[in-house]
DNA sequence: CGCCTGTTTGACGACAGTCAAATTAGGTGG
DNA sequence: CCACCTAATTTGACTGTCGTCAAACAGGCG
């Protein structure tokens, strides 16, 4: 279903011009790539790690009969492309203009901190990964619908915006088949929080303010 | 709500005589558990990380509301125990009589071959988590509880258990919790399986055969 | 034997999914 | 700059899967 073939794709869009620190004096190699472009697709041969340094990319599964499931969101410093397998079991997207780190495999083999930055990175994906178990099994559509506009809040204060408006780096399809929900669902959600208020529309569709973060963490159902 | 209280939780319960293979030549120190006991809580000082040896252990979360999600279930060789802060998030409960190796955090820093070990196990533990993530946002609970059996089986081949015979070693609440249904659900769903001839009930309420395995497998919606 | 816990089954309701249509946003070319 | 086209979003009506509540049943242990 996903072959290798896809590795012809775009490793090297049109880009928007970055800096970043201290990119030249550190190993692997970048990799720009713009706006929903595939990093690697499930399938291909998992001879690369990557490490997300701007941007944000989702990791995803596609089932037989096409129902997908966003498996993982990463942003800045997060870390994707582990494969138990000598392939990859998942594809691996752009949400938006992003740079990439990639390391070979081989080359974290020999090197110790490559290693023990990596597995630092890892155990907080891991619990990332576990609260977004809780959200899929155990929470309704409004709790996380709150609990994803929470976490994209959070990323934006620790990239240094302290306002309270969140940008949805993903569109309605994207956030349903991360949250497990229906695209439609995720829409009402949306509607219904902001007329009650919990949110309030931005000017874009894709930017909301909060006005209370408490009240969105209440409604989140977060004990974290 | 999880207090370090809980620490006195039974490190030393009865247990039935097990023998392990060069298990005095490893690093750490072993730890037995009873049937249903706690090797740590969320809340709980997060100072060491654990190698299930034998047995079976289920990490969860519970929300304040008391709504419960199994986020891992790990069988021997898997690890537990990682914290992103200083203070593990889930708890962690033996199914059965497990045996559990622990590490202090300082004693992981200090070895090589440890962090490797940790390092890939972590990646098929990831994995198994990306899937257990399609599971539970994207399908049914038929698929759900079709997959959960392919995998305990898939384990015990593993285990040297060549039969067709699965136990299940988790109640129905447990395995709910774990796929994000009700007990009821998953009682209705196995019931429904039986009559179709999917499975065919064991001797025990917690026993089951699969007489075609390849019938489960697409019943499962199983890609892998 | 009786109690307690775990499991099974049934009846009913609700939350979210499906199908469909209307509206809006974004991008392209004249 | 505007018209047009396509993709994305929103809203509505209806359906279905699974959750809730309740009761019966089975098994283990004192």
């Amino acid at each position: 279903m996903f072959g290798t073939a896809a590795v012809a794709i775009d490793h090297r869009s049109a880009q928007p011009p970055m800096s970043f620190a201290a990119q030249s004096s550190r190993p692997g190699t970048q990799l720009r790539l713009g706006k929903h472009r595939s990093a690697y697709l499930a399938g291909d041969d998992a001879d690369r790690l990557f490490e997300v340094e701007s941007g944000a990319v989702m990791l995803y599964r596609i089932l037989d009969d096409g129902r997908r499931q966003v498996v993982e969101v990463v942003f800045p410093g997060g870390i994707c492309g582990l494969a138990s397998g000598d392939t990859y079991a998942s594809c691996c997207e752009t949400l938006m203009p992003s740079v990439l780190r990639s390391f070979k495999k081989s080359e974290i083999d020999r090197s110790d901190t490559l290693r023990t930055r990596i597995g630092e990175r890892l155990q907080s994906q891991m619990s990332q990964m576990h609260d977004h178990m809780v959200s899929l099994g155990r929470k309704t559509a409004e709790e996380r619908v709150c609990t994803l506009l929470l976490r994209l809040q959070e990323v934006e204060q620790v990239a240094g915006k302290p306002e309270c408006a969140v940008a949805l780096p993903m569109t309605r399809t994207e956030i349903a088949d991360y949250l497990g929900l229906t695209l439609e669902t995720v829409c009402r959600t949306l509607t219904s929080l902001a007329r009650r208020k919990l949110v309030e529309a931005g000017s874009n569709k894709s930017e909301f303010r909060v006005p209370n973060v408490t009240r969105l963490r209440q409604a989140a159902c977060c004990d974290a």
